[in-house]
DNA sequence: CAATAATCTGACCAACTGGTCAGACTATAT
DNA sequence: ATATAGTCTGACCAGTTGGTCAGATTATTG
């Protein structure tokens, strides 16, 4: 190897570490802003915490978000287009088979990730000073669209009559509980965390009620 | 009436308005705390936030509470007080109609009274830092003996074999999902409050899909 | 190498936090 | 009427809050 290629080897290694490291700081406040907002709330979060928890100077933080709202927000955001990924869904589907997909990744989102559920289960607490226009919009559209593909559901006879609107606020309810109560129920259960096992078992519980309510059968009980 | 009874009903007038006006007191800082710590948890609240909703300089309320600390044990207390009044129950009754009942009264509480319930999930989302001994102690015990006569309903064939222990979670997700996310339920429902007749169809809804599960039938479909 | 731009942070600020307390006010008892 | 006990609150305190900024440090460029 020649010492030109070393030296640019050098070079690259560090413009890739520079752009690495904003990198990784600005990941780090992220999910320390994650961690600290969805345990204590918007208000209820210092700069100072996050600061600590991010193992960065308070100072630092503030550079990389102007104030404590953007960072907020910036939370919000990412979790939110974390969330809305599945459940794209059209009235030729199967229900039974939407509804277990949407439902067991829901679950295994909950368990495996509570914070970003506990985030939004306070900011929703707080109620949505945040996120009222999203939800009047955008969520209300994503909604909407899916009463308007179980009613058609209905109306073809593929599964029972079922009121779609609070269906889909049960199938949140059910599986969000696991992520937003996780401290309750790990206690009640004498566990220390979820455990791949728990997920899957917790899943298919899940969904062979809900879908029971519907009419409708597990693919694993076929 | 003479001179006499006057005077000793003004007395009595007096020590019940004293009486009164410490009680009413002590019970307009209790709904101030609980309105703001249950949208801003315990960090998020500041005594300057409930002195101003109780309508009472920030000073008398540490005369009534010590501490914010105990201010908050207090509404929390209280508030698990009036949360645990129904469902007890012996392995002899009817699943159905206890579970009805339970359901039903679960509902209507978190709609009508969603405070108590977003205070409850705020205190479970930190960590239940508050409530760690009395959700292992007092709750596991109760959740035990729930568990324990679901369990000895199923072996007697009252009811096809459900997990009892995430039928409670289920029950205890479906009902207070409707007070913690009153916030976005209503906002995706396009309506500004719960009435009475969405209170009964919630319930009857949140029932009839949990019995379903269950293999039973509430009874408005008997 | 120098110059320029990007990144970092200790020190600071006004506003707010939970909490205290002396003294004012009110009610009851004698 | 006076004394006693209970109730109330303005003013204050030390510590924390979100946010700023000058200047140090580092990286990039010509």
């Amino acid at each position: 190897m020649k010492i030109e290629d070393v030296k640019a080897a050098l070079e690259a290694d560090k413009k890739y570490k520079a752009g690495k490291i904003r990198e990784q700081n600005y990941k780090d406040i992220m999910d320390a802003a994650t961690i600290v907002f969805a345990q204590h709330g918007f208000k209820g979060a210092s700069m100072m915490a996050i600061a600590n928890q991010a193992g960065l100077p308070k100072a630092n933080i503030h550079y990389y978000f102007k104030s404590k709202s953007l960072l907020y927000a910036a939370v919000l955001e990412d979790t939110i287009l974390q969330w809305n990924r599945s459940f794209d869904v059209t009235e030729n589907d199967d229900p039974a088979s939407v509804l277990e997909t949407y439902i067991m990744s829901k679950v295994r989102l909950a368990c495996e990730q509570p914070l970003p559920s506990k985030l939004f289960a306070s900011e929703i607490i707080a109620g949505a000073p945040y996120l009222d226009e999203h939800i009047r919009t955008i969520m209300r559209k994503w909604y909407r669209h899916k009463v308007d593909v179980i009613n058609s559901w209905i109306e073809q006879g593929k599964m029972q009559p079922v009121d779609a609107e609070h269906l889909i606020f049960m199938i949140w309810a059910s599986s969000q509980h696991y992520g937003d109560f996780e401290t309750q129920i790990l206690k009640l259960l004498n566990k220390g965390e979820y455990d791949e096992a728990d997920i899957v078992y917790i899943g298919r519980f899940v969904t062979e009620m809900i879908l029971a309510g519907c009419g409708l059968t597990p693919s694993w009980k076929n």
